[in-house]
DNA sequence: TCGTATTTTACGAACGTTCGTCAGTTATGT
DNA sequence: ACATAACTGACGAACGTTCGTAAAATACGA
């Protein structure tokens, strides 16, 4: 399917020079064919990119959740920590995060309105799957008895430190590092000891 | 100082619009004058950005480094959860901040060599005078025994976190509860109890 | 299976606009 | 007078987009 072609390489660089300095001649060169020819398939810049942006939320959605759902056992440490190494993970072997990252927090002008409706959607569906979580644990008092929302909204800040430091993305080091930091100094903080 | 108005219209459009997105005409208009006009005060565009960029960059080192040079007391938690504050701060009073911010993970493509250098310039010289503070209260013994990276690393994450919180910027309150619950875990994760 | 009709896909050419930049000229103030 | 600053005018290049057309793929009836 070309237009799936196309939207990869339109992720490709939005990602890399965003809405406004990505060119449909560079797309259409990347895929082998002319800038008019992405017409035949979608309306425009903006119609392109929407559907690219709708792809890498679900993309993300879906991963995040599948995620959650799955695990059921009473071991917050072991599952926390491996939801980090997922984000990681998605983040490194597709593109579709860190071009999400980018639009959620620079989103083109014209689109920001219908960019933050996306981005709100989804940030409430992992808040409210995740704070459910954390909910069982404080029950189950295998870790500090709190309310909810705060251990939800620390992990939610750990899990967006890391992403910064993915995107910033240079030094494996270094990302390795602040991971090791932030989580270890994180489960302290919300476990029994 | 017209060369001043037309940084800090600049400033404002390379923000909001990123390098690419942003118009030398626009930022002109915004000054009240020609887009050609520039050119009596800047080489060129990216001459403008990159005079920007190091002003950007003064700025928040120079308010960073400051905070922690006027600080000597032996109380971690009232200085760090100032230091919050702080960035929150200078994140909303001036643009400079939020600029800095996203040209460091986003930056123009054919300026991220020099944009780069700039960046891990700054960020090494906040870390390691950070990192000899922690060092410092882990001596004295108000923080619990760790190696020196570990708190620091942790406290920079949690920094990141609430810039992006802030980046993001639609909800103070969903800014507020952040906040406390980051500093809420972080502090149980790094204080004796 | 073959030929034809229909749809899908890509193309060249061109549109109007905007971009950053350069050159030459006029106005302002010391 | 001289320097500084902002102007007008113009440049080539790139942008997203539209149009009409040609080729390629598909569907379909004989």
């Amino acid at each position: 399917m070309k237009s799936n072609e196309i939207k990869e390489a339109a992720l490709k660089y939005f990602t890399i020079h965003g809405y406004e300095g990505a060119s449909l001649s560079q797309i259409a060169e990347e895929v082998g064919i002319k800038k008019q020819s992405i017409y035949t398939h979608f309306k425009g810049k903006d119609d392109l990119f929407l559907q690219v942006l709708r792809d890498a939320k679900e993309t993300e959605l879906s991963s995040k959740l599948q995620y959650f759902n799955k695990i059921d056992s009473k071991n917050p440490e072991k599952d926390l920590y491996g939801f980090l190494k997922l984000v990681i993970d998605l983040f490194q072997k597709n593109e579709q995060l860190k071009f999400w990252l980018r639009m959620s927090f620079f989103p083109p002008a014209h689109l920001s309105k219908a960019i933050e409706e996306e981005v709100i959607n989804l940030e409430e569906k992992v808040q409210v799957v995740l704070e459910s979580k954390f909910q069982d644990w404080i029950d189950a008092e295998v870790i500090v008895r709190d309310a909810a929302k705060t251990p939800t909204f620390a992990f939610l800040g750990v899990v967006d430190s890391i992403m910064l430091e993915l995107v910033y993305g240079n030094d494996e080091k270094r990302l390795k590092d602040k991971l090791e930091a932030s989580w270890t100094v994180f489960w302290r903080g919300i476990s029994h000891r």
